[in-house]
DNA sequence: CATAAACGTAAGCGACGCCTTACGTAATGT
DNA sequence: ACATTACGTAAGGCGTCGCTTACGTTTATG
């Protein structure tokens, strides 16, 4: 599983926005371009750039194009987060008192 | 909530790597450096930047720095897209519009 | 004190990302 | 057919990123 590319895109502080704004609703390029204060294009192509990466899905009605967030892909990535402490740690309440164990640990048995 | 240096510093495939060596074990700076094909300043640079987004703590020892995950941020990036998660399947999007708002604000006020 | 070991920091280079303006394109309306 | 609407795409500016080599710094050791 590579999660760099979905990773990237919602790394971005611009394309979290988009993200928010979107929320579980459906919006137009040109609607979701007029809630910033950049150019339509710049919105154009981060929308490009989550749809790439699996974040948006893109349905053409008329002239307009409305994208919707794909929250599988957000199920996806917290998956991948979870891949990290599996290797990491065992659960987050014990995650302190498990690292004063490691530092006594490795203060004897240090190479 | 301000997830994007977190986010930013594990999108990066090196950063990944060397977040998936450690897993639980503490290592240093130069140990980790001879498991890949980059120079070790390269390494110890992905090292402060992962540190400065808390994905990892650093602790030395004689002339060593063994570096270690901290799983609490792991957990707190994917509380992060839980919050994204519940935003694309609730009808609050008035409330996002408005942080959307309050962040692009913020961002074109720094420039 | 002097040397070595382990590491971070500085400077610079090529590649990439986000933004802009200008232009191309597909669908709708008159 | 022609104009309009709602987009995406191209090209370039400019900052940032990841990497390199060279140098500085801290800690241990002879």
């Amino acid at each position: 599983m590579d999660m760099e590319e979905p990773l990237r895109a919602i790394a971005e502080p611009r394309r979290q926005q988009i993200l928010r704004l979107l929320g579980d609703k459906e919006m137009a390029s040109g609607e979701i371009a007029g809630h910033f204060n950049v150019s339509r294009p710049a919105i154009s192509q981060h929308l490009q750039i989550l749809k790439a990466a699996g974040l948006v899905s893109e349905r053409r009605l008329g002239t307009r194009r409305l994208y919707q967030v794909r929250s599988e892909a957000l199920a996806e990535l917290k998956a991948f987060l979870d891949q990290f402490w599996e290797g990491a740690l065992s659960s987050l309440s014990e995650a302190a008192e498990a690292e004063q164990r490691r530092l006594d640990n490795d203060r004897t048995s240090s190479q």
